[in-house]
DNA sequence: TCTCTAATGAGAATGATTCTTAGGGGGAAA
DNA sequence: TTTCCCCCTAAGAATCATTCTCATTAGAGA
């Protein structure tokens, strides 16, 4: 993606647009490992070597709140950023330790259906994931 | 569940049975509610006061690497343990926070029956387990 | 250009978890 | 029963990811 184009995504989440904003979000689009924050840092401070965590971190953040990249806890515990932003599921792989993506339009409709029909009791579902555990062949 | 129902399940698991360990497994077989091993070590000083936090995790550790709890990380990063030791799914409730069991054979065998038609090309699957986010109504 | 406010950098603080170390207890063996 | 050994435990230090604080800077609009 060019850089007008990422400026538009950061203004139009209702964001200032500045350089760590439109490299760290460059990282996070450009990236397909959904990277901790840690690795976006080691990634963007070739570009500006004066760039703190901290920043990362809330930069990070406010993206998610803009709603421009979403977040997830993978199963250390540890934060994941992720560009993509439709539902999809993840695949963990023990072997590893990648995250990958998977995604099934097919899965999605047949998750919708049931739970259409099997409502749960006195709980309002906003969002379903699925994590599939194993490891890559 | 009575002292020697525990004392069997501990010693099946192949270890040495404490009071320790007798007693964080009744909190944990007791919980209904996904107890983080802060909350396990508070339930646990009434019995036993002197009780120290690093015993409780190793403890729990212990019982998750000896089949008889599991455990998982919650959406903030927290550890859960969880004495249920069947496949189920979670509903995380935002307004809560409470993590509550929902077992559902029905969508078990749905998504058993799905991949096995779909397989994920270079992955072999070990476990699937859905996160269902959401509020109490 | 000037001003105002929000963003940033640096580092301290926090919270959950793990590690280290010294002491204790229980069972096997004599 | 006594000894010996190994494992368990308590206490607290260390670690790691993340958040917070605060002084300084730099966008964006006037
Ligand atoms: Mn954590
Ligand atoms: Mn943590
Ligand atoms: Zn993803
Ligand atoms: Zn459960």
């Amino acid at each position: 993606m060019n850089i007008e184009g990422i400026k538009n995504i950061i203004t139009e989440g209702g964001l200032k647009f500045t350089h760590q904003r439109m490299v760290i979000y460059q990282a996070i689009a450009e990236a397909e490992n959904h990277p901790t924050a840690e690795r976006v840092f080691e990634q963007v401070k070739s570009d500006n070597p004066s760039i703190s965590l901290g920043t990362v971190y809330k930069t990070l953040d406010s993206f998610v709140t803009a709603g421009i990249i979403q977040k997830f806890v993978d199963n250390k515990g540890v934060m994941r950023f992720d560009g993509v932003l439709e539902a999809h599921s993840h695949l963990y792989c023990k072997k590893t330790n990648e995250i990958s993506d998977y995604k099934n339009a097919d899965l999605e409709s047949l998750l919708k259906k049931f739970f259409d029909k099997n409502q749960i009791e006195d709980f309002e579902i906003d969002e379903i994931s699925i994590v599939i555990k194993g490891q890559k062949l």
